[in-house]
RNA sequence: GGCCUUAUCGUCUAACGGUUAGGACAUCGGCUUUUCAAGCCGGUAAUCCGGGUUCGAUUCCCGGUAGGGUCACCA
């Protein structure tokens, strides 16, 4: 388990292209690219392409597409290339059949004679009488000659339990149960997961393999495999699982697992991102909570990977986004939030207003959509009741109105800014000794809204003449 | 059912065997304030249960309970 200090660190992400990828596949991207980038080692893509049945088009580039929105990069892919390409198992085929036959030399291997449903009857009658389900007890006593069109099996010859030594979950056994004569090739010729990626792990020389712990118990067939073959064994580091929002079932497709690039069209930052889902599964022992990419990458280590499974929680995803929407340079805020807004709506000004006022870009659209933003580009409409403060006379209203007009018409045009208005209305405030009496009718001849930012800085959008015109209208309306 | 694995506030988590069990999110209250947002201050809230080992267990061991995983010609 101890780092090789000469050994250079080679890990991948491996999905199969069968759809999107979920929170759950990034954050195991993740760690592997962390690791490599933090020790200047080699972070491998490959699509494990071998389930022609389940694939669905377009997925190699969806998971590219997600990976590259955070910035998950890969030294080696299919798109790229590298020392051991190809990089989709598909296209690797003659490798697998490289090692199957030695297997099948060294007795490792046979022909499954089997048909499918025959198979499927002996799973059944095992299901029935709760017994696990293993091959090796019904392993035909002269298997034919493998020729390609059966499906070949491991044959375990020493049925015996495994342990090993996990990076993150130290030592782990498992009993002779979990060892039997998987399929290393299928009957349609591709091979199964559990040989395939034994294969190109070492051919690619694959150091570290991170993945769900839901591997565990498949680990000593992986472990039989590398025996027959005498491959030195890669190190292995669990991954604990992230569960839904109860915090119950592991987090998956099936139970409501969003596309990760659904984060993207949400509004979410890819810092935020990789923050979050460092986090599940990891922390760097310390306090700090915010982290940038470089950050996490300087920090993260595979010590304080947990062993307990996280759970997904959208409400410290929103307040980790906004964090990081605070740490954005004002260019690249304006740039993100100019994303959602129309035209008329692109003022400068008015980025830091909304900024403070989301979690993520995509609530901007709501505000946009309920004419919450509408005041700053275009006179409101409202009831001409809502500028009253509480229960005030109309005429004193009228008459704080008609003082705040005068007193704006002194301040020169190009000093009419947020902080020149506060001072003016403040004054005013300290006359009548009433400030919501002359601050409210204000603002809400402004906005129009019962819920806005300040009358100081929308009047500084809007400029000298539209602020005195609006309060003329309202002046207006109330007499 | 077999095998494997996990267990600290509602959630994410921290705590060389000795802490008033800490922090964050959420929640609640207060301050600030014309409203909203933000900000600041504060409150509620946890070691699954039972045995051991120990002067002393959240921490180590055993058992129970509860959760998760796995038992494919899927990965």
């Amino acid at each position: 388990m101890e780092n090789n200090q000469t050994q250079k660190i080679v890990t991948r992400f491996a999905p199969s292209p069968t759809g999107f990828v979920h929170v759950g596949n990034l954050r195991t991207a993740l760690y592997a690219w962390a690791y490599a980038r933090k020790n200047k080692g080699t972070f491998i893509l490959r699509i494990e392409d071998t389930d022609k049945a389940r694939e669905v088009e377009g997925s190699i580039e969806h998971v590219m597409e997600s990976l590259k929105w955070i910035g998950v990069n890969w030294d080696e892919g299919p798109d790229i290339g590298g020392p051991n390409t190809p990089y989709k198992q598909s296209e690797r085929l003659d490798s697998y059949i490289k090692y199957a036959k030695i297997l099948i030399e060294k007795g490792f291997a046979y022909a499954d004679p089997y048909t499918e449903e025959e198979v499927e009857a002996f799973r059944k009658k095992a299901d029935e009488e709760k017994r696990p389900f293993l091959y090796r007890d019904h392993r035909p006593e002269n298997p034919p000659v493998w020729n390609g069109s059966l499906p070949l099996r491991f044959k375990v010859k020493d049925i015996k339990s495994y342990e090993w030594n996990d990076l993150v979950r130290g030592h782990l056994k498992a009993g002779a149960e979990a060892l039997d004569d998987f399929i290393l090739i299928k009957g349609d010729g591709y091979p199964t997961y559990n040989f395939a990626h034994v294969i190109d792990d070492l051919e690619m020389g694959v150091t570290h393999i991170m993945r769900g712990d839901e591997f565990i118990s498949s680990t000593p067939k992986f472990l039989s495999l590398y025996d027959a073959l005498e491959i030195k064994r890669p190190e292995f580091v669990m991954l604990p699982p992230i569960m839904g929002p109860d915090g119950k079932k592991k987090l998956g497709k099936r139970d409501g697992a969003k596309d990760f690039l659904e984060y993207k069209k949400e509004g979410y930052l890819p810092s935020a991102m990789i923050n979050f889902l460092a986090f599940i599964g990891w922390n760097p022992g310390t306090e700090k909570e915010i982290l940038t990419p470089e950050e996490f990458i300087e920090l993260f280590d595979l010590k304080q990977i947990h062993i307990s499974g996280g759970s997904f929680n959208e409400d410290k995803l929103n307040w980790i986004n906004k964090e990081h929407i605070k740490l954005l340079p004002e260019n690249d805020l304006e740039k993100y939030v100019f994303e959602w807004l129309p035209k008329e709506l692109q003022i400068k000004k008015i980025v830091p207003i909304i900024a403070e006022r989301i979690y993520k870009f995509g609530e901007i659209k709501d505000m946009v959509e309920k004419g919450e933003l509408d005041f700053f580009y275009k006179e409101p409409s409202y009831d001409k009741e809502k500028l009253i403060y509480k229960d005030t006379a109309k005429e004193i209203i009228l008459k704080n109105l008609i003082n705040v007009v005068d007193q704006f018409s002194k301040i020169e045009e190009l000093k009419f800014d947020k902080n020149e208005v506060r001072t003016c209305l403040d004054v005013i405030s300290l006359e009548t000794g009433k400030k919501g009496e002359v601050l409210h009718p204000v603002r809400l001849a402004l906005s129009g809204l019962e819920k806005s930012p300040d009358p100081f800085i929308i009047s500084e959008i809007l400029g000298k003449e539209e602020t005195i015109s609006r309060l003329n209208k309202a002046i207006l309306l109330l007499s």
